[in-house]
RNA sequence: UCCCCAGUAGCUCAGUCGGCAGAGCAAGUGGCUGUUAACCACUGGGUCCGCGGUUCAAGUCCGUGCUGGGGAGCCA
């Protein structure tokens, strides 16, 4: 017989004369004449729950059960006669596929999250860490079908990179070579006896290999692995993450904030009614205000603001920042939290930001002075998308690149894609990590990435 | 990397002024019950994060290191 998943099996109208169920036991209940077992598979944050008789022929096995131990099931689903649950299953087997003894760290209480992230190999095994990561898979099919239905490519960025790509942030270095007797060649490193015969990172963003695609195919995306080696300790930020990253041809900015506004409300919404019973967990145990925040995101359009309106905003406030407001400066995140939390309660798209805060491949406004940059801020996280206008003029982007001191030589190929039938194009980044925390209303990146990495922290 | 806070039983935490190491949950045993984080009784369970110092005496005070958390910067 093939086993039924438990979210099937709540979903059934009427009684079966026989189930298979797999899972593990979330809590053992004893009676005089019987136990009621509670199994968990993962398919629902719901356990089922299982009534074994002391006729079974294992009844002394089953009474030394534990939290944690694997089961097989079979039996009748039958409607419950206890309040609770509607249905239940009288077993007629139970085959205890493996015990886990007593130093099973889970136990049926409330753990710390703290706790559980020393533990992260069992922690989807709670139910609220079942429910994050059943979120985040449903998010992932989501933002496929969006993309997929508005005809955009999926593109496989690599995910390793020759050195100095952007030129900014901390690069995790790939090599093979032995670091313990490095070759030498004029007292350097010799990378020519490297894997690849040169300095190699993990990326730390599949944008620039994007463009070179949304120029042949229009309108492609990336989702995938990014890697960073910032020395960073806070709740929003991992040295590995994923990812989503749309590029498109034809596109200017305002097209730009278009999509982006489009896509996180297609993704808000299909939450909202995939999600449900996932959500009100969060919405009940984790952030009383998850339902509003989320129904702010899909009820009306973003905010938009350009940077120097921003900074009037921000200049008249009446509370007073720890870092001074001035225009030409990066905005701080008590800055951004003000605009989006106090200001406007409700997501906030800051645009045409000053051109030395910004990289070198954001397309210069005619002011001369802002670049066509864009950035999604959001309630709680701050800073959930970037993204711009690319300069897609040959001549302005490579004094672009001379004012940062890059080595154009590095960017021969990008080069080429402004040389050979250039277009306006435009794209941005959304944290998938920062996005699944806005839905869950968790406030710890690591809590919401299956083993996180962070400085000092590689386990699992 | 900087600032602040914390580390006591398997887990969550209390521990007063420096004076015998505590509770709840979990575990074990027994009882009761269509139970719902079941309930009741009993039992076992400690490198008080490590190292050094002050003191007759340190979980408690001082120094230092490690780990975790919160905030900041970098950003998604």
């Amino acid at each position: 017989m093939k086993r039924i998943k438990i979210k099937e099996i709540l979903r059934s109208e009427n009684e079966k004369k026989q189930v298979l169920v797999k899972g593990w036991i979330r809590t053992k209940r004893e009676s005089k004449d019987f136990s009621f077992l509670e199994v968990n598979d993962g398919s629902c944050l719901k356990n089922i729950q299982i009534i074994a008789d002391t006729a079974l022929s294992n009844y002394s096995e089953i009474e030394k059960i534990t939290t944690g131990s694997a089961v097989s099931i079979s039996g009748k689903l039958v409607e419950s006669i206890g309040g609770g649950q509607k249905w239940e299953i009288k077993a007629e087997t139970i085959d205890i596929i493996s015990f886990a003894p007593e130093t099973f760290p889970l136990q049926k209480k409330r753990h710390t999250d703290e706790y559980l992230r020393t533990i992260a190999h069992l922690r989807p095994r709670t139910n609220k860490y079942s429910a994050v990561f059943r979120i985040r898979s449903e998010l992932s099919y989501a933002v496929h079908k969006f993309f997929h239905d508005q005809d955009f490519q999926y593109v496989h960025t690599p995910i390793l990179t020759s050195s100095d790509c952007e030129g900014a942030g901390e690069l995790f270095r790939v090599t093979t070579l032995d670091l313990n007797n490095l070759p030498k060649l004029d007292k350097k490193i010799d990378f020519r006896k490297d894997f690849f015969g040169k300095e190699a990172n993990l990326t730390v963003s599949g944008q620039l290999s994007a463009e070179m695609f949304a120029l042949a195919f229009g309108d492609v995306y990336t989702f995938g692995p990014t890697f960073r080696a910032e020395n960073s300790n806070t709740a929003r930020h991992v040295a590995e993450f994923w990812m989503i990253e749309p590029e498109m041809a034809f596109c200017d900015l305002n097209q730009n904030i278009v999509l982006a506004e489009t896509l996180l409300q297609y993704l808000v919404n299909h939450v909202l009614d995939n999600c449900d019973e996932d959500l009100t967990l969060f919405a009940n145990f984790v952030d009383k205000q998850l339902r509003s925040t989320l129904l702010s995101i899909v009820s009306s359009g973003f905010i938009k603001l350009p940077y120097t309106d921003a900074i009037e905003q921000l200049m008249k406030a009446k509370i007073s920042f720890e870092f001074p407001v001035e225009f030409g400066k990066d905005l701080q995140s008590e800055h951004e939290r003000y605009l989006t939390e106090e200001v406007f309660k409700k997501p906030v798209v800051i645009y045409n930001y000053p051109k030395n805060i910004k990289p070198f491949y954001m397309r210069l406004n005619d002011d001369n002075k802002t670049v066509a940059a864009m950035d999604v801020l959001v309630p709680r996280i701050g800073e959930i998308i970037g993204g711009s206008q690319r300069e897609e003029r040959l001549d302005v982007l490579e004094k672009r690149m001379e004012e940062n001191n890059l080595n154009k030589e590095d960017y021969r190929w990008y080069l080429d894609s402004r040389r050979f039938g250039s277009v306006p194009h435009s794209g941005f980044g959304l944290g998938f990590e920062r996005l699944i925390m806005l839905m869950t209303g968790i406030t710890n990146i690591r809590d919401v990435i299956p083993f996180p990495r962070t400085p000092k922290n590689i386990e699992f």
